[in-house]
DNA sequence: CTGAAAGCGCTAACAT
DNA sequence: ATGTTAGCGCTTTCAG
């Protein structure tokens, strides 16, 4: 219990007083004007100022006021982030990475949800996205696909990045993995692994990794000489239910697949749901992988044998694009970041197994 | 291809000219602060002026500027996020509650993550969110256990509200589900399915919401005239490894738990997976429960009966609440929000999976 | 009920 | 190399 003393300090005490930019400027003995140019652009002081103020920021611990920052500026200021379905372990991550590269930066971050998956749709959500003052977008799957020819987005001229598609369009910066070469990765894995009768589900037709996805199957079933069999490759819509599905379709066919791969964590859930209701050994009798390795890749049973997508870094890397966009030249540029197979119990070897 | 034209329009052209207050007040033929007025503080104008202004608004598509308005503004306009350890699926869910409560008031939201769990890392941390800025204050557990009597954090005197825990402090704002009776309907679940040596993997002794759990399970046993074995309740870590780790030693027991219950989804996945690997046929052999009812809960196999916890409603209400304390007066309250008990495949009744 | 003045904290653009 | 002036868009007094 501290006494009740009428405080001392300040006019109001309302909140502990805030260092300002003229305070620093006081200590230091220079103008505010100065204060600023040490603090963002390098060189245009000499070397004593940029001692002295450095001093008085160190002693005041003055942090600038990121809002009266951004008031001031004309700069980008607030990233919007339009999204579309369910909320799903990779939709997180990539918020978060968003969320962390606008905090770096003392910018805003704004969510919009569109169900709708339309052009109009999109548009509109692009639209009142603007409106709330957003002057930079970031798209996640598959906005960068409904957008790609938008002429609305093309008028608003902000920058935009587009994050985990395979969907590059000019005017558009991309960040991504190589799905192609990620998923020929993982199935030269599985082949690797011992398993032979290989089947797909497939993502969503609508969403660009998807053909990247099952072409890259296909590089690696050519490669190794094994069948690529039509009946093997079943379309899913990204989710649980889907995975499950269409495990049941491959599970039913006369010769079983020893291996079904699907172009998501959440598919793959599915699927190992189903194979354990009916009773198979997994992964003796079924070998199942993912794709992203989300949190949940880790979380099942057996644990998933997955492409590591690295969705914060990804976001956090499209959105610091997006803000560096503002001062110098925005030109859109496409990121291929590297991708990492991530091996676990769900692909145990067939011998391994056996043993 | 539109054609090049030199921009017609207003001086530069850089951005699309944003609609301001004082447009505003031109086209209703008013002052700018008049239609500040009219849309901040009801009842402040007439009724006549007010439609005039809401119609220029609307033509004109006004937004009004979040940045400006934060810069003017005294009340609080940024909210922190303390957290720690590793990134999970619920607190991404709490994340993304705070960050849609802070949107929803163009708000900002900063982020900070304290690895170290002792008062003195939680002081410095709390110190540098309010040097970047923040102004109130969300804790993620075990902060709040960590905190409540910190003198740092008193003196700072910001609004602090505290999320999913057990530890109710004064002047500390608290959103919680009743943890206890939660764990006890749950209990009471599993008892109904028919199971009766029932284990408990509970969470870190650190977090409040441990004993409360444990508190719940025991009353639910006593209820039912079970009794309660000191070896069947173990600590757990609130991590996957936790959940294996104490499966391997609850089911080394000469009698077997017929249900091993947990205080997170984490933990239950480690159960689960433990059990599988032992070649236990689930549910029949074990029935297993995790709590609050994270993305993972469905994604499993078995699908886990668990309790929804509302981690992003109860982010959300705790950020609205730390805003709202920026006008109102700051009175700390204790929000108890509604649990659900959701039941899954990992409890299906004995006599059902026999059938 | 309405509006004029002043300024939140910072930074362009221009002097000096 | 440094400082002056002006103003970002809004809101808080406090007068009319």
């Amino acid at each position: 219990m501290t006494r009740e003393v009428p405080t001392p300090r300040g006019t109001t005490d309302r909140r502990r007083e805030r260092v300002t930019i003229r305070a620093v400027a006081a200590r230091a003995g220079v103008s505010a004007m100065t204060v600023s140019n040490v603090i963002n652009r390098a060189g245009r002081a000499s070397p004593a100022t940029v001692a002295a103020v450095r001093a008085a920021v160190e002693e005041l611990g003055y942090v600038p006021n990121v809002v009266a920052r951004r008031l001031a500026r004309a700069r980008a200021t607030t990233v919007g982030v339009l999204y579309a379905g369910e909320r799903t372990p990779f939709l997180d991550a990539i918020l978060v990475g968003a969320l962390r590269a606008t905090n770096a930066r003392g910018l805003q971050l704004v969510l919009y949800h569109e169900e709708q998956l339309s052009l109009d749709a999109a548009e509109g959500a692009v639209l009142s996205l603007a409106r709330s003052g957003a002057d930079a977008l970031l798209l996640v799957p598959p906005f960068a696909e409904l957008l790609c020819d938008s002429a609305v987005l093309a008028e608003l001229a902000l920058p935009v990045a587009a994050i985990a598609t395979d969907q590059v369009a000019p005017g558009m910066s991309t960040v991504r993995i190589d799905n192609r070469a990620a998923m020929a990765d993982l199935t030269a894995l599985v082949v690797a692994r011992g398993y032979r009768r290989i089947a797909l589900v497939a993502g969503r037709r609508d969403y660009s990794v998807s053909a990247a996805r099952i072409a890259g199957f296909q590089d690696a079933l050519a490669a190794h000489g094994l069948p690529s069999e039509a009946g093997l490759i079943v379309e899913g819509g990204f989710d649980v239910a889907s995975g499950e599905a269409a495990a049941r379709r491959l599970l039913a066919r006369d010769v079983r697949p020893d291996a079904i791969m699907c172009s998501c964590d959440d598919m793959a859930a599915g699927v190992i749901a189903e194979a354990h209701r009916r009773g198979l050994r997994l992964p003796h009798d079924l070998a199942v992988t993912g794709f992203d390795d989300t949190m949940v890749a880790a979380r099942m049973w057996p644990s998933l044998t997955t492409v590591y997508q690295p969705a914060e870094e990804m976001a956090f890397r499209a959105t610091e694009q997006l803000i560096g966009a503002g001062d110098g030249d925005l030109v859109a540029n496409d990121l291929i970041v590297a991708h990492t197979i991530v091996e676990r119990e769900s692909t145990a070897s067939l011998r391994a197994v056996i043993t």
